[in-house]
DNA sequence: TACCAGGAGAGCG
DNA sequence: CGCTCTCATGGT
């Protein structure tokens, strides 16, 4: 299996912020490089000044499925020129400049989600990683690099039971996921409905499925579905609205979300990411 | 030891 | 509805 790879020309993409900015779980760094899966194929990364250098397994006669999955086509200064100009997002954007959204496959990131809540960033890459190695096809790696899987299909962890899901590490979150995969594996969800919904429909219908919330809803459908105005609220983010633009006093949740919804404009999903990152890596 | 971590769902009034 | 409790596991 050849080796191939290729440069994509990029303007302010700081892809270690991206890799890093916990809206996906599966990349590793060692010696300056990302090594990760994408598709089913083993993809490796390095960033230089304007550059984005990517490898992979052949064949590959087009990058089209890479550009898309890094978003490499989009015009970072039109979004952020659609942010709110305030100082809390103006210190954001300073801080985090060339953090970008993924373009992510819905069912790896559904499925990615429903093992997000209440743990933290590394205990969700070790979950998803002994989810992959335990349920998911080993692919073809160059010589010399370590094993590596797909993300396991929904009938993968369809056929599965409880009891192997839990081995996983994965806690209470198991029988979520395994409800999850038998829904979509049975035919009973449809994963493409959500792309061509408008947002609230789009959300009814994921919060349909166990284990799937609000804020696992708006995660998928901005990550993975490309709802830009998708805003999930986890605690961090609670904790940037408050500290940042609600200093010294209580704020109803209620009068949050209305404030969330009408102040972070067309790009509302991205200025959350801008804000998540921002108070997870520098403010603490 | 006790407490908490990017939540969701069920049971209450 | 809005509130509270529980759920499983690993780390501090």
């Amino acid at each position: 299996m050849p080796r191939v790879q290729t440069t994509f020309r990029v303007r302010d993409y700081d892809l270690e912020a991206t890799l890093t900015s916990g809206q996906v779980f599966r990349w590793r760094k060692n010696c300056g490089h990302w090594t990760g899966v994408v598709g089913g194929r083993w993809v490796r990364l390095r960033s230089s000044r304007n550059r984005i250098h990517a490898e992979t397994t052949g064949p590959a006669a087009d990058w089209q499925w890479l550009r898309e999955y890094l978003q490499t086509g989009v015009d970072l200064d039109a979004v952020l020129a659609t942010f709110p100009d305030d100082t809390p997002m103006r210190a954001a954007v300073t801080a985090c400049h060339g953090l970008r959204l993924l373009r992510q496959d819905p069912w790896e990131c559904l499925a990615s989600f429903i093992l997000s809540s209440t743990k933290q960033i590394v205990q969700i890459q070790q979950i998803v990683a002994l989810l992959c190695q335990r349920f998911g096809r080993e692919i073809t790696v160059p010589p010399g690099e370590p094993p590596a899987f797909s993300f396991p299909s929904p009938d993968a962890i369809a056929q599965a039971t409880e009891t192997d899901l839990r081995a996983c590490k994965m806690g209470f979150r198991a029988p979520y996921l395994l409800a999850t995969a038998r829904q979509i594996a049975g035919g009973k969800f449809e994963l493409n409905r959500p792309r061509t919904l408008p947002l609230p429909e789009a959300r009814e219908e994921l919060m349909k499925l166990p284990g799937i919330g609000g804020k696992i809803a708006d995660c998928v459908l901005l990550f993975a579905y490309g709802h830009a105005t998708a805003f999930p609220v986890d605690v961090w983010v609670m904790k940037a609205m408050k500290q940042l633009y609600f200093p010294r006093h209580q704020v109803p949740p209620a009068r949050l979300r209305r404030f969330i919804a009408a102040h972070f404009g067309p790009n509302a999903g991205c200025a959350q990411q801008y804000l998540f990152h921002y108070i997870r890596t520098k403010l603490k």
